[in-house]
DNA sequence: TTGTATGCGTTATCAC
DNA sequence: GTGATAACGCATACAA
C-alpha cells in the first residue's frame, strides 16, 4: 500500500495503460513536459530531460499513438495496397519501403487488393481511417469509388509500379508496355522469326496486359504478327508449361516465347527437358520480374527487370519530402516527372 | 458560395475531413445516432438507417478510426513482427493472416526485425503505441526489453512458427528439433550413410540452429556423427553452393545434406550440374519451407514442409476468439496446447 | 524553459 | 429508438 494515489475503482473508460499524467506525476512536473520529450528533448533543460527519461524507463511508459494522432491530427502510419503479399512479383517493394519507413518512425498498414479494385477500394476506406501521412498504390487502375475517396482525402497518394504522366498522383513508376517493348526488341535483334507473348492467367493483372500491348506494338513495327496466348492453368507455373506446349505445337511453332511474368517463365523453363524441349536452341525464353533463382535455373533466364526497391527507396523519400522530414534531393526531385527504366537482364534462355 | 456554414478561417487544430457531426448535421439528427450506424445499424430505425446511409454515402464520410479508438480504447489493428517480408519464407503465413484479418475488418501494421532482437523490441514499442488488439511475433527468442514491454502491455502476444510449451504466451507453431529430426530420419532410412547439415548463413536465425540441433540428436541416437557445416557467403544460393563444393571435397565426402532452408538447398542443387555432381546418386540434398519451384526444379527438391498458411490462419482465429468475435471452434482449442506438425515432401533429389 | 486551458472526433454512460 | 454529456490521452495555443 505504498501507492495511496491509486483509485480503487477505476473508471470503465481507461484503457488502464500508463499515460502522460501518470509520467508526469511520477517525475513531479507537467504532463505537457513529458509530451515535449517525446516530440522534442532539446526543448527540455538536461536535468528535466534526464529525470523523464529515467522515470520513462522506469515506468515502461509507451507513448499513446492513438491519442498522439487524434490531438495532432496526423500520425506517422502510412497505408500501403498492393496486390499481393506473399509472391516475388512486390516482395523487394514492400521490403525496401517497409525498411525505409521504419528507418524514419513511420510505421506500415498493409493490405492487398488481389487484383481487384473493389479490394483496393475497400482496404483504402479502411486506411483512410486512420489518418494515413500517405497513401501508397499500385498501379493507376482504380475504382471509382477509389478515385473519389482520395479526392477527397488530404491524404497524399503515390502509385507504384506504373507510370502515366498525365495523372495528378505522384507516380513512381516504369511503363509497362515499354517493359513489353524491351524484352521483344531483344528477341527480334537476336534473330528469332516466331515470337510469342504468353498473358497472366490471374484476372485483374491490368499492367501485364499493357506489357502484352508494348509486344505486340514492336512486333507490328517490325511487320511481325503478334502472337498472344491466355493459359487456362491458374497455377502460373502450370500455366506457363501448358503455353510452351501448345506454342510448339501450333501449326508454325514458336521459336521464343516473351511470359507476361517470371513464374510463368518458370514454368516453362523447367518443363523443357522434361518434355525434350531445348532451351533456347529450340525455343528462347524471356520473363519480366528477374525473380529469385532467374540466375540459377538452368538454363539461367532472361528476363526483364523492373525498379523494384528502386521504386519502394523513391516512393518513401517523396513521402518524406512531402511530410517535411527531409529536404528532397535533387535527384528525387528530377526523378519525380520521369519513368523509371527498366533492364533486361540476358541469360542463357535468349 | 452556396454554402455559407463553411467559415473562411479554418482552426488549425482540425484535420479539414468530415466528421460524425458533418453527416449528422446533414441529416437531421445526432451524432450518436450516426455512431450507432456503424457500429450497429439495427439499433437504428430502417427509415433512420436509410436516411444515413444516402448521407454518408453522398458526402463520402470515412469514419475517423483514431478518434473512435481513444474514445473505445480498442482499435481493430493487429501488429505483426516477422524477420523479413521479402522473402519466401513467412510469405504464406504473413499473407494467410493477412487475408484473415481482413476478413473480419481487422487491419495488418507489419513490421520487420531481420533476426534481430533489438529490432523486434523498436517494432514492438511502436506497435504497441497503437494498442492493437493483438500482436503477433515470430519465434520465442526476445529482447528481455521486448519480454518486459509485452508483460506491461494488455495486448494478447501470439508467437508464431515455433512451439515451446512452457512458455505462457500462445504459441502457434511447430518444433524446429522435430523438423531437422525428419530431414535426418528420412536420410537415414533412405540408407545415406554421411549425412551433413548447413547452417544458414544469416545471424539470428536461432530458429535454423534449433533445426540442426534436432538433426545432430537423431544422427547421434543412430550412432552417426554429426557434421555441421557453416557457409561464409551470406547469399543463400552462394553458401548453398559453397556448401556442396567443401562437403564433397571432404576427406570423406558425405552422400547427403541437409539445408537449413530451401534457398540454400537451391543453391546446391542448381550448381551441382554445372559442376558435375550428381543429385541423388552422388549427394542427396533436402531442404526446408517448401518454397515454390521446389516441385518444379531439376531434379526436384525434397524437402520439409512446415504448416506455413495453417499458422496464419490458427494465429488469426485465436485472436478472433480472444475478442469474442467469434466463438473458437473446438479444433482451435484443441490445437491450442500442441504444436503443429512438419511433413517431408519426398521428390527426386533424395 | 515550463505551465494552463482547451479541443481533436469519437464512444460510454445515462436519460428520455 | 434517440439524444445530451462527459470522457478517452495527448498536442496546440498561448501565457508566464
Amino acid at each position: 500500500m505504498s501507492d495511496s494515489t491509486k483509485s480503487e475503482a477505476r473508471p470503465r473508460r481507461t484503457s488502464g495503460r500508463l499515460t502522460l499524467r501518470d509520467v508526469a506525476e511520477h517525475v513531479g512536473v507537467s504532463q505537457i513536459s513529458v509530451s515535449r520529450y517525446f516530440q522534442d528533448p532539446t526543448r527540455l533543460s538536461e536535468p528535466l530531460r534526464e529525470r523523464i527519461a529515467r522515470a520513462v524507463a522506469e515506468l515502461g511508459y509507451v507513448p499513446n499513438l492513438v491519442a498522439g494522432g487524434l490531438a495532432s491530427a496526423r500520425s506517422r502510419v502510412i497505408g500501403m495496397v498492393i496486390p499481393n503479399i506473399s509472391g516475388p512479383i512486390f516482395a523487394n517493394t514492400i521490403q525496401s519501403f517497409s525498411d525505409a519507413v521504419t528507418a524514419h518512425g513511420y510505421q506500415l498498414l498493409l493490405a492487398s487488393s488481389y487484383f481487384s479494385t473493389d479490394l483496393e477500394e475497400h482496404a483504402v476506406r479502411g486506411l483512410l481511417g486512420w489518418s494515413p501521412a500517405a497513401l501508397v498504390l499500385t498501379s493507376h487502375f482504380h475504382s471509382p469509388g477509389t478515385e473519389a475517396l482520395i479526392a477527397q482525402s488530404q491524404v497524399p497518394v503515390i502509385e507504384t509500379w506504373d507510370f502515366q504522366p498525365q495523372r495528378k498522383p505522384l507516380q513512381i513508376g516504369f511503363s509497362h508496355q515499354e517493359a513489353g517493348r524491351i524484352a521483344a526488341r531483344h528477341l527480334i535483334e537476336r534473330g528469332y522469326q516466331h515470337i510469342a507473348f504468353v498473358q497472366n492467367s490471374v484476372a485483374g493483372d491490368t499492367s501485364a496486359l499493357e506489357r502484352g500491348d508494348g509486344y505486340a506494338a514492336t512486333m507490328r513495327e517490325h511487320g511481325r504478327k503478334p502472337i498472344v496466348f491466355s493459359p487456362k492453368e491458374v497455377s502460373p507455373t502450370h500455366a506457363g508449361r501448358e503455353a510452351l506446349l501448345a506454342l510448339l505445337s501450333a501449326r508454325i511453332p514458336v521459336d521464343a516465347i516473351v511470359f507476361a511474368n517470371d513464374n510463368l517463365a518458370f514454368g516453362a523453363l523447367l518443363a523443357a527437358p522434361r518434355v525434350g524441349i531445348r532451351v533456347p536452341q529450340q525455343c528462347a525464353i524471356v520473363g519480366f520480374g528477374d525473380y529469385p533463382l532467374a540466375d540459377m535455373v538452368m538454363p539461367s533466364l532472361t528476363t526483364v527487370r523492373p525498379p523494384a526497391r528502386e521504386m519502394g527507396e523513391l516512393a518513401a523519400a517523396r513521402i518524406f519530402a512531402l511530410q517535411g522530414d527531409d529536404p528532397p534531393s535533387i535527384a528525387t526531385l528530377r526523378r519525380r516527372q520521369r519513368p523509371l527504366s527498366c533492364e533486361i537482364v540476358v541469360r542463357e534462355s535468349s
